[in-house]
Order: C-alpha cells, then sequence, then structure tokens
DNA sequence: TCTCAGTTTGCGGATTTCGCAGATGCGGGG
DNA sequence: CCCCGCATCTGCGAAATCCGCAAACTGAGA
C-alpha cells in the first residue's frame, strides 16, 4: 500500500527547501538524540524518550509525526530472513547497455529483489536478492534478471555468512 | 550497547532447538501476519493486530514478545542516510588472503561498516559503507579497510542512486 | 513593539498496555 | 481412558500511554 521506499530522496513533492546537494530538511540534535531512542526499541513510550532527550511528551510525539510524515525514518519491525524461510540471498552486480534506470526499476519491481542501487565501478547496478531455496535463486538470476531487456551481464556473490546488519544510521 | 545484529543466526546460546539446517524456530501462518502487520508501521496497537489476525490483544501481545525475545524480528526506527547527513555510500568488495572470517570481523567493528556479509564468487565479503562525504569515504576505503591484516585487494562501487530498499522479509 | 509562524507545554479523556488468573488444547505416560 | 504437564489463548481490571487541544513560549522580521 506504500512503497517501502526509505531512501530515495525524491518521490515527494513537498521537498521544495531541498536543494541540490541532498541535504534535507536538516535535523537538530535534539531530533537525531529521538531517533537513536528508537532505534533501540521502535516501541519506547514518548515520554520515556521525553526524559531522556529532555522534551516532554506531546513535544516528542509531535517530532516523531513530522519525522515520520517527512519520511526521514519510519518505524518497522525487521526480521531475520532465515527463520523467515528465505534461505538464500545474493548480491547480483549487473552491466546494463542503454538506460540503467530503467533497468533498475524493472528490477525493483521483483519481489525477490529487496535491494537495488545504481552505482559508479564496474557494475552498473548492484542488486540484493532473496529466495527460498537454490532453485529459486537460480530462476530469478538466471531467468528473470537476464531476461529483462538492457542486462547486458551479470555477476554473482551468493550469501555465505552475514557477519554484520545495523540500522544505526544517524548514530554516530 | 546490543549487537544490532539481525540475521547473523548464532550469537544466541538459547537456540538449542536450531538444526543444522538453519530453519529456525519456524512460524506458523498466524505469526506471519503479525509480522506483516508490524512491517506496515512498527506501533501498530496490538488490538488492532488481532483484530486483523483474528487473535486476542493479548495473545498477539505474548506472540511478539516471544518474537523479539527469538530473535526473529525486531522493531527499530530505519532512517534515510542522505537526510541525516551521511552523503556518500559504496559497496565495497573484498578479496581476503588467510582466515576471512577474521578479517569480517575487524570490518564488522568498524562503525561506517553498516553491513558486512561473507560471499561466494570473485569477492570474499562485501561490505555497504555509509559515509559524510567524500573525504570520508576515501579515508575509510583507502585507510582503513585497506589496512585490515588480511585484506588483499577491494574494488568499490559507489552509489549513486538507491532505488530500493524494503523490509518486507517474510512477506510474499 | 507587534505580529506571525513554529514549537513546546500541560492537561483531561480515550485508548492501549500490562499482569494475572482461569479456560482451552494437545500429547505422553500410567 | 484418564490424568498431568506444557503451551497458548482469553477475559478482565489497573496502570500507563496515547491523543487532541488550547494556552504559553520563542525567535525572526516589519
Amino acid at each position: 500500500m506504500h512503497s517501502g521506499l526509505v531512501a530515495s530522496r525524491s518521490a515527494d513533492p513537498r521537498d521544495s527547501r531541498e536543494s541540490k546537494n541532498g541535504g534535507g530538511p536538516q535535523l537538530d540534535a535534539v531530533s537525531l538524540a529521538i531517533i537513536e531512542q528508537l532505534q533501540e526499541d521502535g516501541r519506547r513510550p514518548y515520554a520515556a524518550i521525553g526524559k531522556a532527550v529532555g522534551l516532554s511528551e506531546a513535544a516528542v510525539r509531535q517530532r516523531v509525526q513530522k519525522l515520520l510524515d517527512q519520511g526521514v525514518m519510519q518505524i518497522v519491525a525487521v526480521t531475520d530472513p532465515l527463520t523467515v524461510g528465505f534461505r538464500r540471498q545474493a548480491m547480483v552486480g549487473v552491466n546494463v547497455e542503454g538506460d540503467v534506470e530503467s533497468v533498475a526499476d524493472a528490477l525493483a519491481a521483483m519481489s525477490e529483489c529487496e535491494y537495488v542501487v545504481m552505482t559508479a565501478g564496474s557494475f552498473d547496478l548492484m542488486v540484493e536478492i532473496v529466495c527460498e531455496d537454490d532453485d529459486h535463486l537460480l530462476e530469478v538470476i538466471n531467468k528473470r534478471i537476464r531476461a529483462v531487456p538492457g542486462v547486458r551481464s551479470t555477476e554473482s556473490f551468493v550469501y555465505l555468512k552475514l557477519k554484520k546488519q545495523t540500522y544505526m544510521w544517524g548514530t554516530r
């Protein structure tokens, strides 16, 4: 029902204040602190957050609502793909002839593609795909991705072990 | 304060029921439906979730608590790196001589490394790094990552545009 | 100084969360 | 077949939290 996009800036008409630098609404220290609280526990009560950052419960609530409305953050459940039945994952580097963005859109439309990014370097696109098993993985890479018009070649990196995965952006 | 890890199964002593297949506690359809609700809105009230999945408020609450305790999911705020002041991101492929896992651990310890995964293919490791600007990115790649003992070579893919980023694992 | 827009604060009232005690359901002995 | 242990679900009050709103506050500009 909604995009699920987090980081593609655009896609939001009211970003008039946003200049070409990609700065965005820039957050003050208090909003950063609020985000930090919610990165530890997305369900932490507003009053507890307020106590931690030095603000009233209502003020925290308004700030959180604005951050959500602006698309700066979203509060979601993230799961371990392994325990949810997806046992094969891979990063796929893609080389494209013609319009890269249209290929990216086509890949982004595939539900198995969890992550699609345009890159500079020896690949034009990097795509993370998550599958149920080897057969599924094979089909996605060799049948679906390579069938997209404009895809010249692909190189796959099957995941052996995920070592780190954080959601601590904006905390440092 | 806590690991922030999602998908590295291990790291949890109480995983005795987990066999070598990597199956995990396997979830029934109701838990899947609960997760789906929380992927849309991590703060959705238990009663609303219960109405959606056909369970009482208390039952939903118990299931959610168990899913959190088991590490199957976590409810967190995720942010757009751009609006939080990180303007340069890159995927880095790493080739290793010697023990790959110890290199992975060293990279995982770096705060700029958002994502570290051991892979099969022409790279031993893939690392996503998020930086404030070009200088920062350059320093991380050329000074820090290549300084790790065992790193033979790296190849960088600077992000030009993030096209898709979802958290819809387990929903399909 | 005055105005205005954006934030913060302090409240009630509605809603939600929480803990617990009592059902319900389901195998595994005996 | 019955009983028991274990896990889950349900139905409550009580406590905490969320929510909307009006008033107070703040800083920039006329």
